[in-house]
DNA sequence: GTAGGGTTAG
């Protein structure tokens, strides 16, 4: 592939080849499938000639995508320079989908290398194309590409470049590519951050943790985010020990924990039944001047309800509401449920009546999604 | 749109 890369640019750079192929191709179009192309160009409102649409379906129509026919197609968008964009995402559309993805990433680097960079949903049709195949360098290269032109990418593209790697345990390529993307994006972890989550996404939680390891021992970039991202995968998979380890670590690392780290871990030291931990941790974030909200309160609750000591659950709640907290449909439900298993029917009751006169003002989601920023 | 719930077993 590098050869023919390497070729296609040679052919580029003698601007003379360019006229050997001129867009008569047309003539040897047949209609079918043209009918696709015009409504893309509509829809994003650059219609182009129509000559050019007929090269564009002829060149590609059941032919083998040999190096000629890349450089005629190359050919073809060079002559269409007020809409090479368009063009070009066409072309490598319609590669992708045909399973040329090979041809559709040499034309998608030569043209980025012109500083012509295609719409990005291009981009991701390249990166399903390059996992599906195993085609690791192109998926890298695809990536890399989308990061330089776009500077941001849909959680989509991280997405499909974390699935490249399921059926793989070979990570050695991935680690120094990780380094590589850093050295792209220092000093901002984002990117890694955003690698380290689809990864854990996609199921793929030892590899996602691999990476982080990989980040640490080599110095990269990484912030409150990362670790916050790394308690979660942690708490997820059941690891409370591995969590509070990672949680002691950041002190050492210089990043102090935020109120997502705390209810990160209070909310999985819940899930594996450990409440009286999650109430120490509770009494360390007050230590810490981190005032707690929803999230925390509805894990504490149902924490200590749930393990029986129903009095503490109540107070909870008590002091929830007076810190201006609404509670949500689940801080009632928790309660009323765990009244019911010790006995407490009547109380059971009052918190039905409270909860159900007080439907329409109970906190929704809004009230405990992250803020904008 | 970089991170932490949504009948989390009820």
């Amino acid at each position: 592939m590098l050869r023919s890369l390497a070729g296609l640019a040679v052919s580029l750079s003698q601007s003379r080849r360019y006229t050997v192929f001129p867009n008569q191709v047309c003539i040897k179009s047949n209609s079918v499938g043209f009918s696709w192309i015009w409504p893309f160009f509509t829809s994003i409102g650059h219609p182009p000639n129509s000559f050019q649409l007929f090269a564009t379906h002829a060149s590609l129509d059941g032919k083998e995508v040999t190096d000629d026919v890349l450089n005629e197609i190359l050919a073809n968008i060079e002559n269409a320079p007020r809409s090479s964009l368009e063009l070009g995402t066409v072309y490598v559309d319609k590669l992708c989908r045909a399973g040329s993805i090979s041809a559709a990433g040499q034309i998608l680097q030569i043209l980025h290398d012109k500083k012509i960079f295609l719409r990005p949903y291009v981009y991701n049709l390249l990166l399903v194309g390059a996992s599906e195949r195993n085609e690791i360098d192109l998926l890298f290269q695809v990536f890399k590409n989308l990061f330089i032109s776009y500077k941001q990418l849909s959680e989509t593209s991280y997405l499909h470049f974390a699935k490249a790697f399921v059926k793989t345990d070979d990570c050695v390529q991935l680690l120094r590519f990780v380094k590589d993307v850093s050295q792209l994006t220092f000093p901002s972890a984002s990117v890694l951050n955003r690698i380290i989550f689809a990864f854990a996404k996609s199921g793929q939680t030892d590899k996602a943790l691999l990476i982080f390891d990989h980040i640490r021992r080599e110095k990269l970039s990484l912030d409150l985010i990362t670790y916050n991202v790394v308690l979660d995968i942690l708490g997820r998979a059941g690891r409370a020990d591995d969590m509070l380890h990672e949680f002691e670590s950041m002190k050492e690392a210089g990043i102090i924990p935020d109120v997502i780290s705390y209810n990160t871990l209070i909310n999985s030291l819940r899930k594996v039944g450990k409440s009286e931990m999650c109430l120490a941790y509770f009494s360390q974030m007050g230590k810490n001047g981190i005032q707690p909200d929803l999230l925390t309160y509805s894990a504490l609750i149902e924490s200590t309800g749930r393990t029986g000591n129903i009095e503490e659950s109540l107070r909870l709640f008590r002091e929830m509401k007076l810190k201006g907290i609404r509670p949500s449909v689940y801080n009632y439900r928790s309660l009323i449920n765990n009244l019911k298993k010790v006995g407490k029917d009547e109380l059971a009751t009052t918190f039905l009546e409270e909860m159900n006169s007080s439907l329409t003002c109970l906190a929704g989601p809004k009230d405990f999604k992250r803020k904008s920023r």
